[in-house]
DNA sequence: AGCACGCCGACT
DNA sequence: GTCGGCGTGCTC
């Protein structure tokens, strides 16, 4: 007889490990490793699915009491067995269960999310509710009385309230909800929603160039055209590749240096040697041109992953590549996962974006797996970059990678001119528009001469908040402790929005906290710099685009699509407007406040600073005219912002790494994030100092907190962090495991805690 | 005794 | 995640 090894369907720590099934003889066959299966479980054999992780002839538990599987799913099968170990490492390197690791590795990823809600409408009236409610207290219906609460004082009577925040915010359990409902009190009913995670990022809305029926042989493309410097980058590759040294390599770029030729390059060699190439994007929507010219250039062999595929197709491509039909797989993250038996490469282009963190269990980096699945197979990973992350280009200055430079533009392409306005002297010379007296007329010669510019702005919304003139009151959202945005609407800005929880109001009249009529908007937003081009500049023509315009169908495609075809003369925009797109008729670049992202929470914020205007000034003069650039700011002095006026990346990397030597800062250091939070601000304060003091025997470390989070207060929860830091990552993944297990231990039910490392 | 509630542990 | 068991504290 024999036996699998399942990992339920069930993403719970305490579930985290394998089950013993029986596999009935008519399916020994099927039954492989990497398999999916249905299983029953628990005591009412719930059918639950699950996925088989090994299979073993003895019975490890009662043979009696152990079930036999129900039935295999073939489609899905994990197609090759060091996937499994891959999803092992991921899952021990990131915390995550087993489950969430194989589901990350698998072709076809979460399916559409189902998501039930529930919502409870009252059938009696008020009175008679709140007759209830005191016959409930009489009587100890501590969880009845609250829930009466609840409808009476958040006017449930003409719509109904979501059982789930009810629960959460009332501290009551659902199961309250049935007698009240049993009672005829209240009325729940269920509404279903659909939501499918991959339609999050949409393509753009170019068409593919025409497939070739996948006959055509790489021969017939004829090779890439290189410039010298490209050329030695390859061959000193190849030459290494030849000699069987298989490692990581960073390719430092000045923007329009030809990255993308030095990868086609590389991967015409391990082509060559009948292996297969795994080519990494940060985002497929943003990038489209990149994908089009490996499209151009190797054809049918290529596939490309993008979230217009369904499930079904998306599996499809995966069989393809399982079966040798392709030999390039094109994506986002998950495309690291292609289940190639023979990888010989895998690229990661633009390697600093934060597209390769990926954001939902498993928290995984991209690079970090693209090196262990590399090492795992015996290929080679090349990262490449104009603005490496901090990590990448430490890692390649202590010999771990090896860099190759590039320092020159492509062809006859130019760096582009850029300057610094420093906004205070502006202020001094009594010009309180958002645009620079140099801005202006840089804005003013391109409107004469038809070119078209891009206004950047990184803030969506009209401006930053709302504040009281007379007595300094910030308007905050009720439930978060952030400002709430100020946003137009119906052509007035008569509306605040939260960022954070997407609650709205309505901008009011007179401050909440004095009376005083004297309150309005500050900072700068897309919305307003929009308006602000419109009434300085009447006949210029305006698209605007950011997270507010673009959240239609084809949002993105749409704004992009117009202004290529010329049909605006400024593009106004959030950081979306600035990576990746080539606009030849764009001959200026403003950058209105270039300092914005420089103390916005994190010690990433001079690296991204830096990388956002770099990016900025590249798009600049990318055609035949040469690109103006301008950078308005608050501190024209700061390194990031001058070093990315001269694209001086090393320079940058320099002052950079002393910054995060003397204060223990990634890649020197490495912190350990504790972010507690409970809707009990005393709780959550105790666990955070127990936490605190808990770590006093621990050697080598630095303690900061714990204190109030970046948002102290979200959704209702309050938030405490707990930074830890230490030269040595281990002692970090230790104390995190401590941690697990102290709450393990119980009696911190109240409080969500989470680790998070650099 | 009988019920409602909420906590805790098991799940092959 | 989901279920069932069980202790607590209430009503009748």
């Amino acid at each position: 007889m024999i036996f699998a090894e399942v990992i339920v369907d069930i993403s719970v720590k305490s579930l985290d490990r394998t089950f013993q099934y029986r596999i009935p003889e008519e399916w020994e066959e099927e039954a492989v490793v990497g398999a999916q299966v249905v299983i029953p479980f628990g005591k009412g054999n719930r059918q639950m699915k699950g996925f088989i992780i090994g299979l073993s002839n003895a019975c490890k538990f009662d043979l009696e009491k152990t079930k036999s599987i129900l039935s295999i799913e073939k489609q899905g099968v994990i197609a090759e067995s060091h996937l499994l170990s891959l999803a092992y490492w991921i899952k021990e390197q990131y915390g995550s269960t087993m489950n969430d690791a194989i589901k990350a590795v698998m072709p076809v990823r979460r399916e559409v999310r189902e998501k039930v809600e529930r919502t409870a409408h009252v059938l009696v009236s008020r009175d008679a509710l709140e007759a209830l409610r005191q016959d409930y207290l009489q009587r100890h219906y501590v969880a009845k009385a609250r829930f009466c609460d609840a409808f009476l004082q958040e006017d449930a009577f003409e719509a109904g309230l979501s059982c789930g925040e009810l629960a959460k915010k009332w501290k009551v359990s659902g199961s309250v909800l049935k007698g009240l409902e049993d009672q005829g009190v209240v009325q729940v009913s269920s509404v279903r929603s659909y939501r499918n995670p991959l339609d999050g990022v949409r393509m753009a809305d170019h068409s593919l160039p025409q497939r070739n029926g996948g006959e055509m042989a790489l021969a017939s493309f004829g090779r890439v055209e290189l410039n010298p410097r490209q050329r030695e980058i390859v061959e000193d590759f190849a030459e290494e590749y030849a000699k069987g040294i298989r490692g990581q390599y960073l390719i430092h770029g000045v923007t329009g240096s030809g990255k993308t030729e030095v990868y086609m390059g590389m991967i015409e060699e391990v082509l060559g040697l009948g292996k297969q190439v795994i080519v990494l994007i940060p985002e497929i929507a943003l990038t489209f041109q990149t994908v089009n010219r490996f499209y151009e250039r190797f054809g049918d062999m290529v596939s490309i992953m993008h979230s217009r595929l369904s499930a079904g197709e998306r599996y499809d491509q995966f069989k393809r590549a399982k079966e040798g039909l392709i030999q390039i797989m094109i994506g986002p993250r998950s495309a690291l996962f292609a289940p190639f038996r023979n990888l010989g490469l895998i690229v990661m282009d633009e390697e600093h974006e934060s597209g390769y963190q990926s954001d939902s269990m498993p928290r995984y980096h991209a690079r970090e797996v693209a090196v262990q699945r590399g090492k795992m197979l015996g290929a080679s990973v090349v990262f490449g970059s104009a603005t490496p992350s901090l990590e990448a280009y430490y890692r390649a200055s202590s010999g771990e990678y090896k860099l190759y430079s590039m320092t020159e533009r492509a062809g006859n392409a130019r760096l582009p001119e850029v300057s610094i306005v420093d906004l205070r002297q502006e202020f001094a010379a009594r010009n309180y528009s958002v645009f620079s007296r140099e801005l202006q007329e840089k804005m003013e010669e391109r409107l004469g001469r038809r070119e078209q510019m891009i206004l950047f702005i990184n803030r969506r919304g009209y401006a930053g908040f709302v504040s009281c003139r007379t007595c300094g009151e910030v308007i905050q959202c009720d439930c978060c402790s952030v400002a709430m945005k100020p946003h137009e609407y119906r052509g007035k800005v008569s509306l605040l929005k939260c960022h954070y929880c997407g609650r709205e109001r309505r901008m009011p009249e007179t401050c909440p906290a004095c009376g005083s009529r004297y309150i309005g908007t500050f900072g700068l937003g897309t919305q307003q710099v929009e308006e602000m081009v419109r009434k300085r500049f009447p006949t210029a023509r305006v698209l605007r685009m950011d997270a507010d315009t673009t959240s239609g169908k084809e949002g993105h495609s749409r704004i992009l699509g117009a202004f290529s075809r010329g049909e605006a003369d400024v593009l106004v925009g959030t950081q979306m407007i600035v990576k990746g797109h080539d606009f030849p008729k764009v001959t200026l670049v403003g950058v209105l406040a270039a300092d914005l992202s420089l103390y916005a929470g994190d010690y990433r914020g001079a690296e991204k600073t830096f990388q956002l205007l770099t990016q900025a000034a590249g798009r600049a003069g990318r055609g035949e005219r040469p690109g103006q650039v301008v950078f308005q700011t608050y501190q024209p002095e700061h390194y990031s912002i001058t070093s990315a006026a001269e694209e001086d990346y090393i320079g940058f990397y320099r002052q950079e790494l002393k910054v995060r030597q003397m204060l223990h800062y990634p890649p020197i250091s490495h912190i350990l994030e504790v972010l507690v939070s409970s809707e009990s601000q005393e709780r959550g304060e105790a666990l955070a100092e127990a936490f605190s003091s808990n770590l006093g025997d621990v050697q080598g470390v630095v303690i900061l907190g714990p204190a109030d989070a970046g948002i102290a207060k979200l959704k209702n929860s309050y938030r405490k962090v707990l930074y830890i830091k230490s030269g040595n990552e281990q002692v970090l993944r230790d104390i995190a495991a401590r941690g697990e297990e102290f709450l393990h231990g119980g009696g911190w039910k109240d409080c969500t805690v989470t680790f998070s490392f650099d």
